[in-house]
DNA sequence: CGTGATGAGTTACAACTTATAACGAACGCG
DNA sequence: CGCGTTCGTTATAAGTTGTAACTCATCACG
């Protein structure tokens, strides 16, 4: 959220309005959906008349390319809080969970279906680099005899080209079953919860929630709970 | 896709309307997405005056779930006829990213960002269900010497939660392990793919093929490729 | 403390969209 | 061949995003 206490009266206000909007558009966003968002009922909704709003966001597209910088910012928050409040794997693991279950618009909104046109900002491409070195950070304080994500073990072909194309990790010295580690986490976690936020379970009879934790298992190794 | 040749001459031409309609429908949804798919353009495109695409389909929902389902059916076919052609969890993973990456409009369609008010019809969720049991019958043919999806091997907490609530597997007499096999082959190759085709690795700098064949091979078992 | 620029909010409008209603014309079945 | 079903049309209603022009309050500055 951006300063709403700094700056001239004007500047301000205009702060509060921006904020309220973006209250509202999240309400309505929770409701039903990102493509379901409405510039004319959110302003009704605030009391204004429909063009109002143009006068704090330059459209559709800003308003929406602003809650996904929202959505990121939370995300990487909560993981970074969490990684420092509880370390390890598991707690990430659930951190990410919870948050996504909180909110599953907001989480489609990161990593769902992209919208058409839209292309993501440089700075919501650090932000999501923020969530994945957090993830890796985890992965690389581990102790050294949880299994590793492949049967195979260390040394895979995908491991080795990990190491060679890394620059997504920054200048992170981690060990590439390390670097393969985050990677899987991120990609199995997400299949497990985007198909579970979709309802592609619902019917099935089984619970999400141990195949979350079986998932996260066989990358965390199996720890007391 | 409908009969074209049968039935009157009347239901011959509303057949052949409606598939053009779609044949248009799935050009829009291929280059913007399912979002900007315009009942208005489509008609525009065809040589007729808007209202007149009102006699074909009851309205946006109905044409969206029409795609729903012909994607959902070509899936299925894809997914049965590459088992029948070539057995094995390899040739069916290939299958299904080769007909994810021929069109990733049609993937999200089913795979996506739920649309808000949409709730899929019996027909569709059956051939949800065709989907799992190809996957299941691969997995449930595969030899016993591969390794189990989790480290820990079979018999963990979820392995037997699996056996009590197999109910998406019908009456399959598929062992424990299988059923699991099934389970996160789809979801973590969904994992892999969804975030693939919504661009989330671009800039990373490794290669998505190569960790779409890691996450096969840890269940597939490594094989000659 | 006035005065003037800045900016907020309003209405009006254009160009879209989905969807319904009413009408004419064409088609095909008996 | 005629009559009814159905198709395609226009007109209309109720939405949407977004721009333009105008009013008026507010804020800053001399």
């Amino acid at each position: 959220m951006a300063d709403t206490d700094t700056g001239t009266p004007r500047e301000r206000y205009r702060a509060q309005v921006r904020a309220e909007v973006k209250r509202h558009a999240w309400e309505q966003l929770a409701a039903a959906g990102a493509s379901a968002l409405s510039l004319n009922a959110i302003a009704k909704r605030m009391g204004m008349s429909g063009p109002a709003l143009y006068r704090y966001f330059a459209g559709r597209d800003e308003l929406i390319t602003e809650l996904v910088r929202d959505a990121y910012r939370s995300l990487a928050d909560t993981l970074r809080e969490t990684a420092a409040a509880e370390p390890g794997l598991p707690a990430l693991a659930h951190a990410l969970r919870d948050w996504a279950l909180r909110d599953p618009h907001r989480y489609f909104l990161v990593y769902g279906t992209p919208v058409p046109g839209y292309h993501a900002p440089d700075d919501i491409t650090s932000l999501a680099r923020e969530i994945m070195a957090t993830l890796l950070d985890a992965c690389a304080a581990l102790p050294p005899n949880v299994p590793a994500p492949s049967p195979a073990g260390s040394g895979t072909p995908f491991d080795s080209h990990l190491a060679e194309h890394r620059q997504w990790a920054g200048d992170h010295p981690a060990a590439p079953a390390a670097l393969h580690r985050a990677v899987v986490l991120w990609t199995r976690l997400h299949g497990v919860l985007s198909l579970e936020l979709a309802g592609h379970f619902t019917g099935m009879g089984f619970d999400p929630a141990l195949l979350f934790a079986s998932e996260l298992d066989a990358l965390a190794g199996p720890v007391a709970h």
